[in-house]
DNA sequence: AATGAAATATACTCCCT
DNA sequence: AGGGAGTATATTTCATT
């Protein structure tokens, strides 16, 4: 992970349909030197995938919101593996702290997160925050070297 | 947005870098035909953009963490400019409830995530949760018509 | 590990339906 | 809104440094 890796990196996180030949430019090599690189990169797990971010109000979802779950004893294994099926939840981290879950949720609206929410309830005690806006969103990593 | 669009958003949600030739093979239309779907859903802000997920970890940050901020009144303002200078802090929201922020951040160390509470705590109440693993790491959002 | 060159694949533009 | 043809560009492979 040199300067012109992080460069790559830089280029990518800003657009990642951007062909090799364009990074090249930016970054001064030639574009087989940056397909190289990128997959040395992708081979080794820094990059992890490519994705597509999509505006979820414009798909449908008009409600997003952050919910916690303190697992019931003996609930949370179930509840692992029941939380991949839920197609509402976009992210799900297990985390310190009183709540052992929080979840990223999309919703149509106020029934579909009523309906969500009833499900959760069976497996623990949830905590939900309406998002009402992006401060920051999907921010570039930089490196932490100076 | 028709069950072609559906199907096209499908395969970038999968691989965001994947040809507009190959997604025309899976979804059954040529490659002029899919760019300009994809241009059309760009230009209506469906797709907001493509970004590559890295591996935190392997990028030098060890630490990740959930911290919801309740801020102190009249600092919110202040909170939501100050907040975009921060490089470790990926995402933010404005949510509902008693807390008004959460900011899912990435740290080298503990002694990065105290210097960063030690930031935030002139701007409101923090409470941290560090991430231990992903149970769902950005799921494709699919349609929510049947 | 990068370059330059050749072959293949893809993207883009335009016109037709 | 999609297909097909032609051109430009990009990717991939390989030999070379």
């Amino acid at each position: 992970m040199d300067k012109l890796n992080w460069a790559i990196l830089q280029e990518l996180q800003k657009n990642a349909r951007i062909s090799f030949s364009e990074v090249g430019r930016k970054v001064g090599l030639t574009s087989p030197a940056v397909a190289e690189r990128v997959r040395k990169m992708e081979d080794n797990g820094v990059i992890e995938s490519y994705k597509v971010n999509l505006a979820h109000q414009k798909t449908g979802y008009q409600l997003r919101a952050i919910i916690t779950l303190r697992a019931f004893t003996g609930r949370l294994k179930a509840f692992l593996e029941t939380v991949k099926t839920y197609k509402e939840v976009v992210n799900c981290y297990r985390i310190t702290g009183n709540e052992n879950i929080i979840m990223e949720v999309i919703l149509k609206d106020q029934v579909h997160l009523e309906k969500l929410i009833d499900k959760l309830i069976t497996y623990g005690e949830t905590r939900t925050h309406i998002v009402l806006s992006d401060v920051i969103k999907d921010a570039p990593i930089v490196s932490n070297v100076e």
